[in-house]
DNA sequence: AAATGATATGTAATAACATAACATTTTTGG
DNA sequence: CCAAAAATGTTATGTTATTACATATCATTT
């Protein structure tokens, strides 16, 4: 894959090929505080008329295929992009908290450029990077 | 939890705790060059009596715990702890190959360094890191 | 307007991963 | 030995994700 795009397009209006699904869950996870599980998401939506699982996760492949959101693999779970961090390059890191469940979004090209080496080193072809950091937040330290 | 022990006790004797079904299960793990499914573990030890998935996740939480066992979160499976990277600290990060989906455990002191003060930077309590890097090892690049 | 092709959506069923609750047995240590 | 703690067995259930197939929507061509 490599980084992907940024968020809009060359006119400057974001995203206009998002569908109704996808406007949806992407509006859900941007409102939530938390990551959401897909189930979760599905249940928020039932009044906008989702039904099934497919749905939610139909949209979920597409959005993280555009960058939008992005997926916790250590908690079965989803955000959307914190804007800031992954316009332009694959987020490097995420720092989750256990208490709050806040999800700090982190670009952080030395960690980037570490994990490129450390793979190369090991004449690894790298083609993704999952790295959560579990842990507390400041304000709930 | 911090670093684990080490693999061996204070006689030089390899694991005296292990009960029955966490030495199964642990071996059948060393013996697999892949990671293995919880699921995949119950079917293979079917014939040794096991039944149930409890008894694989009981002895999986058992095996972590002793940091003999990881859990790969990406895939949602679990390998046997390559010694040699693991046996005094977490281990840095796991190398996935997506074709022969062989799992290489690395020990990057630099890495654990280099998170450690992402997380300080930002006032995070690190309790844990996962790092999961996928793409093609050397053999099937 | 009708036909086509590509993409998106709806729906049911099922697969895959994980835990709760409770009874029983085994192990450990005084 | 005996009581406490740990491990095990078993059933049921909860949670996450995909397969398979039908239908709808939209842009393009005829």
């Amino acid at each position: 894959m490599g980084p992907h795009l940024p968020h809009a397009n060359s006119n400057g209006e974001p995203h206009p090929a998002l569908k109704k699904n996808q406007k949806l869950v992407r509006d859900v996870l941007v409102a939530s505080s938390a990551p959401l599980s897909a189930y979760s998401i599905l249940d928020l939506l039932r009044d906008e008329g989702f039904r099934a699982p497919l749905q939610v996760y139909r949209a979920l492949d597409k959005l993280m295929e555009l960058g939008l959101v992005h997926k916790l693999e250590s908690l079965n779970a989803f955000v959307a992009c914190s804007h800031e961090a992954c316009e332009v390059n694959e987020p490097a890191a995420f720092m989750i908290c256990e208490v709050c469940e806040s999800v700090r979004e982190l670009g952080d090209i030395q960690l980037a450029d570490h994990l490129g080496k450390l793979a190369a080193n090991h004449n690894f072809a790298l083609k993704h990077t999952t790295v959560e950091l579990h842990g507390r937040c400041k304000n709930c330290a």
